[in-house]
DNA sequence: CAAGTTAAATACCAAGCGGTATCTTTACTG
DNA sequence: CAGTAAAGATACCGCTTGGTATTTAACTTG
């Protein structure tokens, strides 16, 4: 009955959901042996130190969010429904999130100071690769004329991110998605001015 | 030499400070009786715990963000010259920042759980005071045939606190205000299609 | 200037923290 | 089916945490 490779993975996902909900440094240890069922001994024989599950875990989440959004990615073919994967992908935050607690780059984002030199890398990480995601989007959609040739890619992708982040966590704060609606809304009527007919 | 009332003062202060760039949770008690001098002795004659300490540096801070922002939109006619006050005030966030560690409104935001009733409110009630100031400025710029009267005030409301905090995010982490520029110069594109020549 | 009051320092506490060493149990292998 | 290595539980460690009780020092007032 023992496995421990699974013994791994439910200790990386629960710390992940406890990390992305409580905030890192303020879950502890116990928090985890309560959540998984497994003791110290478990986590320490699987786990370098706290840092290490941190960075572990926090790897998982990055990868769960960016697996959903490549999967559906893949599936839509112009700019428009590739852009719907992204928005429908923050409406459906508060609804069916695909963990607890927000979106996980805002919150190592915000919680990683300059002293926790791991925990900036990795949500640096994942602000790369969610811009690199963005982009291409756009870059991809200039070079087929599917929106207009001048715009400013690298403008937008900052302004359209930004925008997104910044509504879930009001939303999240609100505990209502009517910021995360409006901006998504209000993206949508940007997008429609941007395509070529 | 003795002034309980600029005692208190410098704990909330530097408890802010250390709290804005810290992070609550992870703010020790000794990390402020380091930063101020005081022992813990002076902090219990002033607080009653941490969790009061952590209301009044938060609100504080709060009071410094929009003391600042209300002081300059006083001199600020016409939409145009309000809307830069706004810009202004988020623009010099990295170069001269009215506090370190970010905006108090998206740090509290995302440490606030369910658990932390307390922190979440604050942070509520300064979004709340943000949407209104933010707002009022479409909404006057409306009345008095500034801007268009089609303008959906709520939802730009929405979009712009979401896009000016998701960038603020953005730039901390990359420890460059590229996005926070961008972002700023297109806003400044939006309100110049809502202005009546 | 003496008494009383308040600010602040000191000393202390139980509880919880991250981490380690050790012991027990499970599972694989010859 | 015995031997071994790994998985996981238990027990423990030093340290820090938030908080309190007590003491010292400074200001206020009669």
């Amino acid at each position: 009955m023992r496995n421990p490779q699974l013994t791994k993975d439910i200790i990386i996902k629960e710390s992940a959901d406890l990390f992305n909900t409580k905030g890192y440094k303020a879950t502890s240890l116990s928090d985890i042996t309560n959540a998984t069922g497994f003791t110290k001994g478990a986590i320490y024989k699987h786990f370098k130190n706290k840092e290490d599950l941190e960075q572990q875990a926090l790897r998982s989440l990055s990868k769960r969010m960016f697996d959903i959004l490549n999967k559906d990615l893949k599936n839509a073919s112009d700019f428009t429904s590739k852009m719907n994967v992204i928005f429908n992908f923050f409406e459906n935050y508060l609804d069916h999130p695909p963990y607890s607690g927000g979106c996980p780059l805002m919150n190592s984002a915000c919680e990683s100071d300059d002293l926790d030199a791991g925990l900036r890398q990795q949500s640096f990480g994942m602000l790369v690769t969610f811009k690199t995601t963005i982009k291409r989007i756009f870059d991809s959609a200039i070079k087929k004329n599917q929106i207009k040739s001048t715009v400013d890619s690298d403008q937008l992708t900052a302004v359209y991110i930004a925008t997104l982040e910044g509504a879930i966590m009001m939303s999240k704060l609100e505990r209502k998605n009517d910021a995360l609606v409006k901006s998504i809304s209000y993206l949508k009527t940007v997008n429609s001015e941007l395509i070529i007919p």
